[in-house]
DNA sequence: ATCTATTAATAACG
DNA sequence: TCGTTATTAATAGAT
């Protein structure tokens, strides 16, 4: 658009062609922000020129654009499976049979049947599944807190079990050679043996077990308690 | 650039900020089109109108130069910043930048906005909101997670350090009559010493206390670690 | 949509 | 890459 008309088409000489690129590309860049403040309109541009450079105009930000673009190409709706199979296997008796049932009631319905469904109705529907995740959402949570508390509790008592142990070797070692009586060591050994107990009962404990061993499941830990 | 030259600001007027819109629309995909053929670069162009409506140009294939732009991103961003800052720390403020930018975004918007948005404007909000709840929740998880494998590990080796403990207790009260030497008792002592410091400093390590810290604000746990 | 006066972009060159 | 300039391309406002 100048001296001379030029034929879109790729320019031959390299050099006259980074030339042009260099010049059309802040054009462009320039029409791009032009657009995007003039029409309020959300613009993504990503250049890559022919040595492989990367050139990026963004009127937001451009990892927003192209999950935006994404969204609207893709239009993808799954989450039914997973789901269900993890409710299904995880869940309290109570919670459980609730979601089975509507499981299995959604499990028989194909999309025919939806669209017989009114709006009304779907819109039940909808507040149903809602609600029954929500519960799902907040049961795993209280789950997961509970794994970390009981973990912590743990946590302290080997921790208390240990100082003990190292005190007692502290003054096993100190009192070695003037005490010989056993009595007072054999005490220790039971009270180290009892604190032992305590935090195996924590941790095989009815309610905290099967909470952690759904949890491991659930979310797939490494280290299987 | 016609009969009277324009300020680049927002066009009040939503007709004539339509009719601008397609005309310069048409304008920048031209442009695009003879930037790539041109200089034989890839060029990839979406734009979002302001009713949410996806107009895009693509020199080949949009989703092959989205996963470019990402592998070139990516790398980018890794080289000129510092490795393990990167994913312990980098990740959180960055989703945290996201969702607060939106939320900002949100904040400035009143109801008269919202209902100047049509259907499919709604319909994109919504989604994009959706997405970022989503990689909050994963990012929430992800650090439950590391939090429990944390303990986990912390657990194990207090157990251990505990067993190593009871080792040397056993034998300490065994050989405790017959042998007088202190050689063998002072040497197991180093030895527990060891340990001891072993657990200390998997106790204190730098990433596991970031990490339970930052959950158990978060989440707010009874134990504050 | 189409037209056209005017501005903006840019090809060629230094 | 930068500046200049002749020329073409884009487009604002009107129809």
């Amino acid at each position: 658009m100048a001296r001379q008309k030029i034929k879109i088409k790729k320019i031959d000489n390299a050099t006259a062609r980074q030339v042009t690129f260099s010049k059309r590309r802040r054009g462009i860049f320039k029409k791009a922000e032009e657009l995007s403040i003039l029409c309020d309109a959300e613009v993504g541009l990503v250049i890559f020129s022919t040595t492989g450079k990367l050139y990026e105009y963004a009127s937001s930000n451009m990892k927003d654009i192209i999950t935006r673009y994404g969204q609207q190409s893709h239009h993808i709706t799954k989450l039914d499976k997973p789901l269900q199979v993890q409710v299904e296997k995880n869940m309290p008796a109570e919670l459980n049979k609730e979601v089975a049932d509507r499981t299995q009631q959604l499990r028989g319905m194909k999309s025919e049947d939806f669209e017989g469904l009114n709006l009304e109705g779907l819109q039940q529907l909808e507040k149903s599944l809602e609600s029954g995740l929500k519960r799902v959402i907040e049961m795993k949570e209280k789950k997961i807190l509970n794994e970390i508390k009981a973990l912590r509790m743990k946590e302290i008592m080997l921790e208390e079990e240990n100082r003990h142990l190292k005190q007692k070797m502290a003054m096993l070692s100190m009192g070695k050679s003037p005490i010989f009586g056993d009595s007072d060591i054999t005490m220790q050994e039971n009270v180290s043996a009892e604190s032992m107990n305590n935090v195996s009962s924590c941790n095989s404990g009815p309610s905290l077990e099967d909470d952690s061993s759904d949890t491991s499941l659930k979310l797939g830990l490494p280290f299987p308690n």
